[in-house]
DNA sequence: CCGCATTTGTGCACACGTTCACAAGCTCCT
DNA sequence: AGGAGCTTGTGAACGTGTGCACAAATGCGG
């Protein structure tokens, strides 16, 4: 589409994409995308049609090409995709072109085992400071990283430069944890507790909540034993991530 | 609204709601409203407007109201939800009644800290068998349960009665872990591995993806630093879990 | 017994997200 | 060079979700 374009896709990179307006839906498909794309190019696949990338994202070709449209016309018609320049193309809108540094908050049973998780480095992240209040954990390692504690979370974020913190705390020391965190700067959070955390509106504030994810399984499984199934004839498989 | 309603909120329960459609948007949100009167009950409250609830639950309180008439209409104008009967009639709408009996394929950091976890026991769900295919895991115990080998599955899921599923194997194993499942009846289950599960259309599947839920945090923390913030006025503080 | 303050339940309008269907554009083959 | 066969990009229709605004209903105090 622009005039010269070498066949090394970094070329043509523009300003960050159409600047304003991803619709939020869209980013939340954007990295199953990536996924998508670098299984096949693990798998030497050099091009792929919107029909072969949405099979292996789980979503319908027309979605596909939509989303992939509020970035720019990165396609070829009659062809498809380049999946080495889309992937470099995504990479750079969502932000895994760089290496995220992120602070985990309670290691415990999770934050232990998120803190150990090799899948984040592969995906653009890496775990930068460990902090915890209990005296037994901190001055422990994992994997190389000393735990701190909690009272020195302004020093330890400066020295890490972490930028996005995962919360992994009990429900009712979040709370707290959170507004320390957004008293310190960041401005991007992610909470595997079981709370409703209230921060000013610039704080991106995320949850996973595994309990709930199993009460809304439990709701659809309810409804099969109870002979409601197969009664209707509409789709029930559903894959969420955010919201449906 | 029955005639008779005594103060055990048992009484006046009836078939399960409307029989029918439940928007999926609300049935996401139910959980979190259960979890939010939880804590009022735990706080001694019994009476609760849909203004203080939609506060304890991070919702507007037209959306909460809306989201309960779906399930009958279960408050006194003028005065508010009791807590105990609101709790009993969501709990009964969305299977927390019961204790869910779940199991866990893939011991590893993540499966491990999930079947450790207490929360799942508070919020209606009991891990009743563990599965890996690792010998050297086969036959340990986590909590007093003993891992059994992959190759007992069927056996495993017969004796423990589990209905709903959860697999937290490496991504390459997932897809087949999930076919194994469906074969021997599972419905639902919720998947930790990064990757697209296809199954029939009559089983339940939920995914939740750490990585892509930092992608998206990166995707927000990437725009704020590239100074197109607070160009704009909108709202950004997401809270997801399901899909939007 | 009546009027007032309060809160629910819901009709309605709007915004957002999804899917279809098709013109525009590309490659390749003859 | 030209047409056949694909595939993208997108306008338009449709469906779902959200939030306002208000009537209906309840309790209370005088
Ligand atoms: N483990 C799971 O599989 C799982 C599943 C669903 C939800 N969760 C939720 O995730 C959170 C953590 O779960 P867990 O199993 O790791 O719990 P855990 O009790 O094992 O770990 C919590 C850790 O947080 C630390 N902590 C407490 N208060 C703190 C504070 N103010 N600042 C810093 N650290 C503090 C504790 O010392 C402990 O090490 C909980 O809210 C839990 O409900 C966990
Ligand atoms: N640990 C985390 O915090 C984290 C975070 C995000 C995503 N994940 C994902 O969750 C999954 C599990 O993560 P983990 O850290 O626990 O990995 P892990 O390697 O520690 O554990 C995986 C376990 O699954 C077992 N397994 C392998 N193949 C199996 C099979 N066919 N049947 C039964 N069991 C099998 C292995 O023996 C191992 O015990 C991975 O897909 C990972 O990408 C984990």
């Amino acid at each position: 589409m622009s005039p010269v374009e070498g066949a090394t896709p970094v070329a043509a990179a523009g300003a960050t994409a159409v600047a304003k307006g991803i619709p939020e839906a869209t980013v939340a498909r954007l990295p199953g995308y990536l996924r998508a794309l670098n299984h096949l190019s693990d798998n030497g696949v050099a091009t792929v049609s919107s029909g072969d990338l949405a099979d292996e994202a789980g979503v319908n070709p027309a979605q596909l090409r939509k989303d992939l449209s509020h970035l720019g016309s990165y396609g070829t018609r009659g062809v498809g995709y380049s999946v080495a320049y889309l992937r470099f193309q995504i990479g750079r809108e969502i932000g895994s072109a760089v290496d995220w540094p992120v602070i985990i908050i309670g290691v415990g049973n999770l934050g232990t085992a998120l803190a150990q998780n090799a899948d984040f480095g592969s995906r653009g992240f890496r775990v930068v400071a460990l902090v915890d209040t209990n005296s037994a954990l901190v001055g422990t390692e994992i994997d190389g990283l000393t735990i701190e504690h909690q009272d020195d979370l302004r020093r330890t974020l400066r020295d890490s430069g972490a930028r996005i913190a995962v919360i992994t705390t009990p429900p009712d020391s979040a709370q707290a944890v959170c507004d320390e965190l957004v008293a310190c700067g960041i401005t991007s959070i992610l909470n595997f507790a079981a709370t409703v955390l209230s921060a000013p509106h610039e704080v991106t504030v995320r949850k996973v909540d595994l309990g709930q994810e199993l009460q809304i399984l439990a709701y659809h499984e309810q409804r099969k034993l109870d002979g409601l199934w197969p009664a209707d004839d509409d789709v029930v498989a559903v894959v969420a991530g955010e919201a449906p």
